[in-house]
DNA sequence: CAGACGATTGCCT
DNA sequence: GGCAATCGTCTGT
């Protein structure tokens, strides 16, 4: 199988994170493919953006942004959750793209095991509808953060398909309250049209 | 070094 | 629809 290039990466990450719609998402977990359709995703574009990370400034945990393109960016929050990025633009440029929702593909029955909540194995539309479910879904965690998605060995991107622009939805990002008015409005949240595996 | 909070989820009413 | 869970990161003293 062939994988997305660092050059697809380095590109303006609205183009990115539109582009990413329909690529395959693959995890190698003790020799097996986990695998799933992007269906929904994020771009968090630069310092100029509120509602990123990077805005702040450069920290120890926002370093891989400003790394170049075609890395992971896992990070912890609520007290409990990974969240998958990818990291786009030049190197220096701090943007990412956060992935929110998978459509699953290969190593389904693994991803109910690694899902399960006190013993309850969640519904198929609940494995990987979500960012948190999805790295959940696919054992990611900070061991990945700062992989190489391009040369790395456990953690990449393929080529699988395109959606058509007419089934390619745009809108605000989710759970910004805390970002500048402009960019809770900007319209930077990708997924595709009636997809059961988009978030909520 | 203490305090606040989060690019969410799941359980409860 | 409301809210607790749970801890790394960031901020300010």
């Amino acid at each position: 199988m062939s994988r997305l290039p660092r050059e697809f990466f380095a590109r303006d990450t609205l183009t990115v994170a539109r582009d990413l719609l329909g690529a395959r998402l693959v995890r190698i977990l003790d020799g097996q493919r986990l695998s799933g359709t992007i269906v929904e995703c994020e771009a968090y574009i630069g310092q100029a953006d509120t509602a990123c990370h990077a805005s702040r400034g450069r920290t120890s945990r926002t370093e891989v942004m400003f790394g170049p393109p075609g890395f992971a960016y896992v990070y912890f929050t609520y007290g409990m959750h990974w969240m998958l990025n990818v990291v786009t633009e030049e190197e220096g440029f701090p943007a990412a793209v956060l992935l929110r929702a998978i459509q699953p593909a290969e190593g389904i029955q693994t991803m109910r095991t690694l899902r399960q909540t006190k013993g309850n194995p969640r519904t198929d539309r609940e494995l990987t509808s979500g960012p948190a479910r999805l790295t959940q879904a696919l054992a990611i965690d900070k061991t990945l953060n700062g992989a190489d998605l391009v040369a790395g060995d456990g953690l990449w991107l393929e080529p699988e398909g395109r959606f058509p622009d007419d089934s390619v939805e745009r809108g605000p990002r989710i759970g910004i309250n805390y970002a500048a008015e402009k960019d809770q409005l900007a319209p930077w949240r990708f997924w595709v049209r009636g997809n059961p595996y988009v978030s909520r």
